[in-house]
DNA sequence: TGTTACTACTGTGCCTCGCATAGTAGACAG
DNA sequence: CTGTCTACTATGCGAGGCACAGTAGTAACA
């Protein structure tokens, strides 16, 4: 019931991600990173390290990154690297753009949601 | 590594929490709930359907409350209802006040970081 | 030259959690 | 006595985070 439904043509989407935020903030904070400049996986890695609470390891990230490929969010290009193997980086592609903001979007309404909810708790 | 590690005699706490932060928000919202005042599992699925992106269906909340009593966080009371089964009325105890303020610390963290993080993002 | 260390990505499998679905049962209105 | 709230319980699935393991490229160092 309610905005829970996925309306038929539009898979995955924000519907969908509002009942994965409670597993997610992995694939807003890779979207996120990508947002502010084409990067790759281990980098990704260690830009989130840096964030209090958003380190995310490799084995998070690559399928995520794999994941967020497949469905068209991000766009993919290949370069050889000083000092490893090839690195595969990553931008948005204008679904991955709108797909961000999007969950930006839902990321407030959650993140006020509890701050009002947090208002009526004594401490 | 780092903070992930359970350190023996706590058992799940919040350095699991974090890693569970990315399914959750059900935790820490029921937690602050039941903190404004001692509450039942319907009643607490009614109010989070106030809040714009905490709503949870009661497959979901009433789980939580098993665990977080058995993990001894609430304590439970029973009362009968004017117009249905008898209520379970569930309250914080020390560990469970502890624990949201916890929860709170954290998810400061978390959104804080990711508020930086999209700073850096374009729009 | 072979060992170590860092870079960079891939693959497998487990465990937890959210949730859809279904069921039980009390109270009460028509 | 049927329907509709109220209130809780039980089952099972799918998705995601992550630990763990592995592969491979580059380079320093003995």
């Amino acid at each position: 019931m309610r905005g829970t439904v996925v309306t038929s043509e539009q898979g995955i989407t924000v519907g969908a991600w509002e009942t994965q935020l409670r597993k997610g903030v992995a694939e807003i904070a890779v979207l996120a990173v990508i947002a502010r400049e084409e990067t790759y996986g281990y980098r990704i890695v260690e830009v989130l390290r840096e964030f209090e609470g958003l380190a995310l390891s490799e084995s998070t990230v690559y399928p995520v990154l794999t994941r967020l490929a497949n469905d068209g969010l991000l766009a993919v290009r290949t370069e050889a690297s000083p000092a490893g193997p090839r690195r595969r980086y990553y931008s948005l592609t204008s679904s991955g753009q709108r797909r961000l903001y999007d969950l930006q979007e839902s990321w407030q309404k959650v993140s006020g949601s509890l701050a009002t909810l947090f208002k009526g708790v004594a401490r």
